[in-house]
RNA sequence: GGAGGAGUGGCCGAGUGGUUUAAGGCGACGGUCUUGAAAACCGUUGUGCGGGAAACCGCACCGGGGGUUCGAAUCCCUCCUCCUCCGCCA
């Protein structure tokens, strides 16, 4: 069973949270949980027993006050006066004044402990399944397999920012002038370029008869804080501080989000979705990272693949390895080279239980660099989304979410640029793309 | 941005402080009757938490959160959402 974000589970083996939370290392006090929950246990008991008394004594009340009712007609009838009752009434009064106290000063407590208990609850990773290799970093991920041959050169190869300036396409200068570092503009093909892929992509996904959305981007707290992306992360996002709103990192949050806290018809799944967005991201913590380019950049478009299924394991496995298919079709579509790694352990994130990232080859890197990401959640998300389907018996289950970048430009020029670039610093524009492009071939540069 | 109105169960909708259980209807499901169906009649009807082996029991939930009160769907504050009118706008 895979609901590892019940408390229930985790009281049941709260080893294995601890196991996930060293093998993913992310700082989760798993036996201070269990502390506040028992603490949270015992406040509800007595607050029910407490309740349960004054739901019993409360409507007497009402026949003391009443001396029309049945009780009253009847206290008379046997010799009880008028003042006999009000009596009553004020002792019955004074005591329910009483347990009424002690429930206030128990909701009190309750309200710290069940904020404690929700701020702990909210920091507990997702096991990582058993397929994710362990390892520490990046570093220990396991190559899964290398597709595409890399182009060796002939000649001197320029990297993207130098094409990028000869061609007149890519202008970081003046992006870096407008919006500070890790911005850019892109101009004329370079546009067109970024538009063509994203085209290609978005009616890729449509063939595959996924449902294209176009949804927010600045949304509430709970949004991101169901995806996952709250409160670890936080500095991740860029807030809007004013409005209570953030923007958000990926399409992946509203078209996750989407269906939360509605309670869908098993026909309705699975529910598959793709949307073109732009992504905002801080990129705090990566100061001197990947400085150079397109690479690392504050703000860029995506289309991003979702899937809500049933929550069944089998089922989420094969519809990772779909998305996974999709992605790896785009790529082969651009004829670009590319390897899928198996991401270790210490590479996942809070709520992934498996994710496989594509790297492409960007000859300027002269490596492998990360252009996809496609990760499976289990319960994870829709569990902090309530999103929830019922079942052939009518139960009420929670649903499994899964996601993919389709692509993400402009990272994904980087290797289309370099890899296609002619001796002339001219660059051959894919064919798949040149539909995109007004049947354009070449991207030359401007004559002096 | 300004002014006003509204939010009740799967849906419609009654309910302005108390003889406890949110009336009634629709829908859905089960049953009786029927060759079968319809109609009619009878019954059932949500979610979460806690306790229990279970039958079951307790608690909470009338958009969310807080407050007043012995007692709140009902009164007050606040947020969210929707509607109407005015203004502005691609």
């Amino acid at each position: 069973m895979a609901a590892m974000l019940d408390i229930r589970q985790i009281r049941e083996d709260p080893d294995r949270i601890k196991d996930a939370a060293v093998k993913k290392k992310i700082p989760c006090d798993v036996d201070r949980l269990c502390e506040v929950d028992d603490r949270r246990r015992q406040i509800q008991q007595e607050l029910d027993s407490l309740r349960a008394r004054s739901n019993e004594a409360g409507p007497q009340m009402a026949l003391y006050t009443n001396p029309k009712s049945q009780w009253y007609q009847r206290a008379l009838a046997d010799g009880k006066t008028p003042d006999d009752i009000k009596q009553l009434a004020e002792e019955t009064r004074r005591t329910l004044a009483q347990v009424k106290s002690r429930i206030k000063t128990l909701e009190d407590e309750s309200r710290r402990v069940a904020e404690e208990f929700g701020r702990l609850m909210l920091t507990v990773p997702q096991p990582p399944g058993p397929n994710a290799p362990v390892g520490e970093d990046e570093a220990e991920n396991v190559v899964l397999r290398t597709e595409g041959d890399i182009r060796t050169f002939d000649f001197e190869p320029k990297d993207h920012v130098e094409l990028g300036r000869m061609l007149r396409i890519i202008d970081i200068e003046r992006g870096v002038k407008l919006a500070g570092t890790r911005n850019y503009i892109l101009r004329g093909d370079g546009a067109r370029l970024h538009y063509a892929v994203l085209r290609l992509a978005q009616d890729m996904m449509i063939e595959r008869a996924y449902t294209p959305m176009v949804v927010p981007v600045l949304v509430r707290e709970e949004v991101m804080c169901g995806t996952g992306y709250f409160p670890i992360g936080r500095d991740q996002a860029y807030l809007c501080e004013r409005d209570a709103m953030s923007l958000v990192g990926t399409a992946e949050v509203p078209l996750t989000a989407y269906r939360s806290d509605e309670v869908l018809a098993e026909d309705e799944l699975p529910l598959k979705t793709v949307a073109l967005s732009t992504c905002f991201r801080r990129e705090a913590g990566a100061a001197g990272k990947d400085t150079y380019g397109l690479y690392r950049i504050h703000l860029f478009d995506k289309v991003e693949q979702v899937i809500v299924c049933r929550n069944d394991e089998e089922e989420s496995i094969r519809f990772h390895q779909e998305i996974l298919a999709h992605a790896e079709a785009v790529m082969q579509a651009i004829e670009l080279p590319y390897r899928v790694v198996n991401v270790c352990t210490g590479d996942l994130g809070q709520g992934q239980v498996q994710k496989f990232d594509i790297e492409t080859w960007m000859p300027s890197r002269n490596s492998y660099g990360e252009t996809h990401s496609a990760s499976r959640f289990h319960e994870f998300q829709a569990r902090r989304l309530n999103l929830r389907y019922r079942d052939t018996n009518r139960k009420v289950r929670f649903c499994h979410t899964l996601n993919n970048t389709v692509i993400a430009s402009p990272r994904v020029l980087i290797p289309i640029l370099e890899l296609n670039q002619n001796a002339d610093g001219s660059v051959t524009v894919p064919q798949v793309l040149r539909k995109y492009m007004g049947g354009r071939e070449r991207i030359e540069p401007p004559r002096a």
